[in-house]
This record gives structure tokens, sequence and C-alpha cells, in this order.
RNA sequence: GGGCCGUUAGCUCAGUCGGUAGAGCAUCUGACUUUUAAUCAGGUGGUCGUUGGUUCGAUCCCAACACGGCCCA
């Protein structure tokens, strides 16, 4: 039986000689008077003083006045009456020089028995040691928190993937280049969000808690209201609330949040996952290929300061134009002998079973182009890649091809083998797509529990029109792991789902 | 869902061809006023993932389970 995670049971049968010790220090600040002071305001960072006083010497620093750090203790070495020991703040650590003479020995003997760890305030004019290093001579010293857990170990540091992926806050501790990571997650983010508004899109928010989930094919959440005494679902895209965003009148709307999708755990899903989503009015598919690819050539050039990136051992060209090209044209490359007709049922059958691929046997000519464009062909996307004319069979949501309705104005967009993006012209027929809602509730009722529902409020939305409009999602996570060369969905997320401990 | 690998001290790991375990760091004591994985001397610390089985005896062999990692679907 699966029970809730009980931290507290947990932590004191964890609770060690290290922790026993610690605490009893505690104890005996408490002791003293207040143990958590809040009264230390430092007034400089450690990654700010690095760079400012790069270059400066001895001379030049004893001009300069003192300062105010706090931060984590990282590291102490105790030389008799002087010790060494590196401060942590937001931005880095900085070495501090403590001599006994100098903050007096009752602080000095507080200091030796202060933990790895703890939280201190240090105050006291910038120098170099022998060693040139720049450091601060404490002239004030104070204990700030003290902590009762003791760090990882301080050379390998925290390398245990689940412990990184569990206690997020001692991999952000102990590895630089995590803080360095979600720092670049953030620059992606506001890259993204800074060129949409530059653009003319109004950034929006729309229901996360939906009473139908609609706008992609995927199993939902389901949760419970208790005052209406009925089911909301966590959506699992934000699509038809923007769509009606732009009905009302916002021609340019964009939505950065979270979708969650009831799936397996994977190097490369996350249950909840960050999409971006936006909609521009009057128009189409292409104008978001090309708006696409600026972005994304923007967004490598100002986060990477190149349009050519790495991932796993592979570059990828972002600064030619992309590679663009159908479905059925991206099968036929890849397979010499695919069926001269791509369209035929009985063909694209027969071209499976050669081909070893089983699929649902309810697909239409357009899923199994799918299946096999899934199976066989999206791996093989390296470069930057548009596939185009998605089949209208699996895409519900996106108008039709005017001169080839089998297809529609949708496109995909794939590095390094992985969809990132995905986007098309509108549906905006409210006719068409009501029929479209009631094929996916026939699938649905055939057994397909990723089909829609037949949203007949977003059809009503459609009937006062919608402008020709064309509307895009881009998978942030995604694209985050690409431009951070990270191996799984779960280096890029703070805190991503695991499966939770059991234990008694 | 399937395959492979892993789980030993707070952390990083070694090890036992079956006889209840070691190192480094951390921690504790002592020495040391320019060190930086500080150094030197001494000490403490483990139900070896869980549950069963085999055995005189299991951390080691076997099975199941749990959790994680990688690969595949």
């Amino acid at each position: 039986m699966v029970t809730e995670y009980d931290e507290a049971a947990e932590g004191a049968a964890e609770e060690g000689r290290h922790i026993a010790q610690r605490r009893e220090k505690l104890h005996a600040l408490r002791a003293e008077g207040p143990a958590f002071p809040n009264d230390f305001r430092p007034n400089a960072h450690t990654g700010t003083l690095l760079s400012e006083h790069a270059q400066a010497g001895n001379e030049e620093l004893a001009q300069v006045a003192p300062v105010r750090i706090a931060g984590r203790l990282m590291s102490k070495r105790i030389m008799g009456r002087a010790s060494f020991g590196h401060v942590q703040d937001g931005e880095g650590r900085i070495q501090v020089f403590i001599e006994r003479d100098r903050v007096g020995p009752e602080t000095y003997e507080r200091f030796k028995h202060w933990d790895l760890g703890d939280i201190i305030g240090v105050e006291g004019p910038l120098f170099r040691t022998k060693t040139n290093e720049l450091s601060v001579r404490a002239e004030n010293l104070r204990l700030l928190v003290k902590s009762i857990r003791p760090l990882p170990e301080k050379f390998h540091g925290l390398t245990d993937q689940e412990m990184k992926y569990r206690r997020r806050y001692l991999d952000l501790i102990m590895n630089p280049a995590t803080r360095a990571l979600f720092a670049r997650r953030e620059a992606i983010i506001a890259y993204l969000r800074a060129f949409l508004l530059a653009r003319g899109f109004h950034e929006v928010e729309t229901p996360m808690m939906q009473v139908l989930p609609g706008g992609a094919t995927a199993r939902p959440f389901v949760t419970h209201h208790n005052a209406l005494g009925i089911p909301l679902y966590l959506r699992i895209a934000p699509e038809l609330y923007l769509k009606r965003l732009v009905v009302g009148g916002l021609d340019r709307v964009f939505e950065i949040n979270r979708n969650f999708r009831n799936e397996g755990l994977s190097t490369r899903h996350n249950p909840e996952f960050t999409m971006v989503e936006f909609y521009q009015a009057y128009a189409d598919f292409r104008d978001l290929m090309d708006l696409t690819e600026e972005l994304l050539r923007g967004m490598c050039l100002a986060v990477l300061g190149t349009t050519v990136l790495t991932y796993q051992g592979t570059q990828y060209d972002f600064g030619k134009p992309f590679i663009r090209m159908s479905v059925e044209e991206a099968i036929r490359r890849q397979h010499a002998d695919a069926p001269a007709d791509l369209r035929d049922v009985g063909a694209l059958r027969a071209f499976m079973e050669r081909k070893g691929i089983v699929e649902a046997a309810t697909l239409g000519a357009g899923g199994l182009q799918m299946t096999i464009f899934e199976r066989t062909v999206e791996a093989a996307l390296g470069e930057p890649t548009f596939i185009t004319a998605y089949p209208a069979e699996v895409s519900p949501l996106a108008r039709r091809n005017d001169a080839d309705p089998f297809v529609t104005d949708r496109f995909e967009f794939f590095v390094g083998g992985r969809e990132i993006a995905n986007g098309f012209s509108e549906l905006n027929d409210p006719e068409d797509q009501a029929q479209r809602f009631r094929e996916q509730v026939e699938r649905r009722g055939s057994g397909d529990d990723e089909a829609m529902h037949y949203d007949a409020d977003y059809v009503e939305a459609l009937e006062y029109g919608l402008p020709p409009t064309a509307g895009e999602g881009i998978g942030i996570d995604r694209l985050v792991m690409l431009l951070t060369d990270a191996p799984s969905i779960r280096d890029v997320i703070l805190f991503p789902h695991l499966r939770p401990r059991e234990h008694g």
C-alpha cells in the first residue's frame, strides 16, 4: 500500500550522530537568545565582488569600503589562530579570512564549531591573499542560521541523480552547473516572452481546470469540485480558450504555462510540462513557420551566442534556413519502397506489414501515414525541419488545405529527431469543426480514450466568427533540453515528478 | 509493459570465491596566523534497499518486491 510520504518519520529515523550533534549546538544557541536572527543585511554579493575587483590589487582594495556578505559556509580550514573558509551566496562563493586577534577570541572559538552548511554573515575589507585570491578579512562574523543536516561531500558533491531531483535544493547548493542551467531556462523564457510582446501579442492566463479537456489528444487528470459536485479536468492544452479570446478580439495572444497529461514518466515526458501557445489573427501556418524560424534563431544567438548548437554530441545549425517538407515527402524520402499511393489504406497496411509496424485497426489512411511517420521517420529528422501537410484525420482542430482537403495547413517542427513545436492555420469553419468533433466522439466511443470530447461551447464561440488565425504550441521543456544539452526532461524541471517513496 | 545495470557510513565509493565490513571527505579531540580537496596525530560512526529461501552461518548465493539510471515499446 502506498502511504503518504511521511517526512517527519523518515527524518527521525534518519537522524544519526551528525544531526544530533548539530541539534545540540542549536539548542545551545537558543539558550543564548534568538537562534534565527533576521537583522543582518548584506550589502554585496560574491559574484559581483569577484567581477568588480577582478583586476584590483591590494593597494586599490585598501581604498574600497568594507563589505557585508551573507551565505552558506562551504569550506573551513582552521590553522590555529587563523582560518579560511568560503561563503556561498546566490552568485557564487568568496573566501573569507578569519583571524582570532581581529574578530576576538570568543567569536573565533565559536566559529571553530560552526558547521559546513551554516549560513553566516561576514563584514570586513577586501584583500588579496598570498595566492592572489580575493577575500574578505573578517572583522565581524555572525551565525545567522544553524544548519542541522550535513551537506553532501565537498569534493564529489551530489551526483546521485535521484537525490538531485528529489532534493533539488541540495543540487542547487552543490552544483553550480545546475544553477546555470536553470538560469538559462529563465533566459529562454524571458527571450520568448519579450519576442512575442514586441510583436504585439498579449499575455493571458486561461483555465487550468476545465469542465471538458480539449485542444489536444491526450488523457487528462481528473479532479473534483466539491461545491459544484462535478469532475474537473486539468488542462491538456489551453488552445480552445485562447481561440475564444481571438474570437473576442484579442488578435494576438499567448500563454506560457503548464499542461498536464496523464502519461508515463520518461526522460522525455513529465506529467506536467510547460508550453507556450500563441495565436495570431490574419496569419496562416506559413507565417508562423517564418516566425518560429526567426524566434529560434534569435533565441540561440541570445542565449548561446551562436546559431550552431550541440546536443548530446551532435551539432544542429539554426543559422541556415530550416528544411521544409510534407509528411508524404518525408515518408518517401525515408522509404524508397513506399507505396505509390500513400492514401490507399490497403497499400499502406501492406507496406506496414512488410516493415513490421503494428497499428490500430480503426485507423484510416491519414492515421496510418502518421503511424509510419512517427515510428520510422521522426527520429531521422536531425537538422531543424518543418514537416507540413498533416492528414486531417489526425488534426481535428486544423484548417483543411484548400487545394487538398485530405491534409491540413499544419506543421510540426523537429530537431534531433524530436518534436519541438506544432502549429497550424486554425479551423474557423464552425460546421467543419462540429463534424470533426463528432468524428472524435465516435473514435472515443470505439475505445480511443485520447480522442477529444464534443465541445459545444467552443463551437458556439466559432459561430460568432473566429478571424482567420494561425496558432502554435512550443514545448518549453524540450526546447530547454536542447539549448542546455540536457539528456533528460528531469534535468530541466526543478521538481520533476518521481514515484513517491514508500517506507514502513 | 520488456531488457540491462545499480542500491554498502552523512556524502563519494571499494570489498567479502559465504564466516556480521573498509577508504577518502564529513564529524569529534589535539597541534598549527596566508590556506584553498589545507596538513599532521588520535577517535567515533553501518539492522550492507525490503521480505522470503538455501545454509551450521547470508552484506555476499537464489527468488520476489521497492526505488533509481540507461535502452527499447
